[in-house]
DNA sequence: CAAGTTTAAAATGTCGACATTCGGACAAAC
DNA sequence: GTTTGTCCGAATGTCGACATTTTAAACTTG
């Protein structure tokens, strides 16, 4: 049987962390609305696991920042204010930037040229804004993961993944894909170029415009 | 009645969060040694509570760094490599910068006024390794604290307690605390005179620093 | 005596049940 | 009509036990 996953990919064979990743993708996929509870004795009857496995799956999501889990008072999808979501984003800004200059100082040209790959492919998806979301998320995981630090990989992630509903939201306007766009083959150019301090530099402000779209559709919709 | 916790302080009445500090607590301090195992049975009678709640305790140790846990082989204190605890001390160093702007950006002269009181017990601490070593950490957490992000504050100090047996023995050499003491006057100094871009810098140096010496003494005790 | 195999002890994974606490509905008093 | 107190149902906290896997010691064999 073949396998779908590539030979990097981590395969968990407890219980908990496959359940873990099922309710995780529910939440960011937007299946599961931010304050929504998550009882025990549902999830394990809808799982068929017994309480202990999900108890342990809700730990797991809690750490990622998907869940929020109140003693006494259970589990529920994590509810961000506006204040929160500017904090999360301006942390991954930071760690975006160490990120892409990390990157930048040790790319190499198969690196360059898998980064013009993705950036070609950001390029075609311009006009749709679920395909734009999807190839966003692919280079930027991309730059990530090949910054040589794992830990900082996993943890931007981790805040992209928290407030992926709203960079979702953010995306559904034409001007803003071609302002993301732009921002993203200057930071490629410097990324390919090798010159660290310019790829942290657009880096962070790539993120940082992100921010901003996403406070102005919150600020609009309260 | 009156209450002897100050309001902003969050009870955690669980056993599992009670039992996660105390073990957390042993681990920074040194008492338990890097790869050391972890068996629940041990652990669980030693605290008179069931494998479950100690399993939930360790679930949270191994999200805040202390801990590893691999499937079907236990739980043992983390061994950080020289690269991860380059990485940590990066990412830290970063986040330490990102704090810092912040409170620069919004420090009041109550606030400045309590960072130059932890100057000067930082002084007043430098001939003495142990007592530097905690007003260090002190006026540290008094920095990050106050930076108006609950989040970024819980992530800066979740990584220093995850290099703070390297941290400690770095700060064992008169040398490097007179160099960290000279450090933290300048970042204070820009706090004080709200100066964010100044106070970034100085931050991102001050954790750099310890970062560098602290491989200095990894690489040569190989 | 060394190497490989078998086997038993020990540790973790998972489960179901009991104890405790929280939230809301209903009733009584002001 | 509003508020306060009580009670009941439901959800989480905690526990002990069984199933599965790992580990290492004992044993056999070349």
């Amino acid at each position: 049987m073949a396998d779908p996953a590539p030979a990097t990919f981590e395969l968990y064979a407890t219980l908990p962390s496959q359940i873990a990743v099922r309710i995780g993708r529910a939440i960011v996929d937007g299946q599961f609305q931010p304050g929504q509870k998550l009882r025990e004795v549902d999830l394990a009857q809808s799982f068929g696991v017994s309480r202990a496995s999900i108890r342990e799956a809700l730990r797991t999501l809690e750490n990622e920042g998907l869940v929020t889990i109140l003693p006494q008072r259970g589990a529920q999808v994590t509810t961000l204010t506006a204040e929160e979501v500017r904090d999360i984003f301006e942390i991954r800004a930071n760690l975006m930037g160490l990120a892409c200059q990390r990157l930048a100082a040790s790319a190499t040209p198969t690196v360059g040229g898998q980064l013009e790959t993705l950036l070609k492919a950001l390029r075609t998806a311009r006009d749709e804004s679920e395909s734009y979301a999807h190839a966003s998320l692919a280079i930027s995981e991309f730059c990530v993961r090949n910054a040589g630090s794992k830990r900082l990989a996993d943890l931007v992630l981790s805040f992209a993944r928290q407030t992926a509903r709203y960079t979702r939201l953010s995306l559904s306007t034409a001007e803003r894909r071609k302002q993301s766009y732009a921002m993203w083959r200057d930071l490629v150019d410097a990324l390919v170029n090798r010159k660290p301090a310019a790829a942290e530099r657009h880096a962070r402000a790539l993120v940082l415009a992100t921010r901003d779209s996403v406070l102005t559709l919150l600020e609009g919709a309260d």
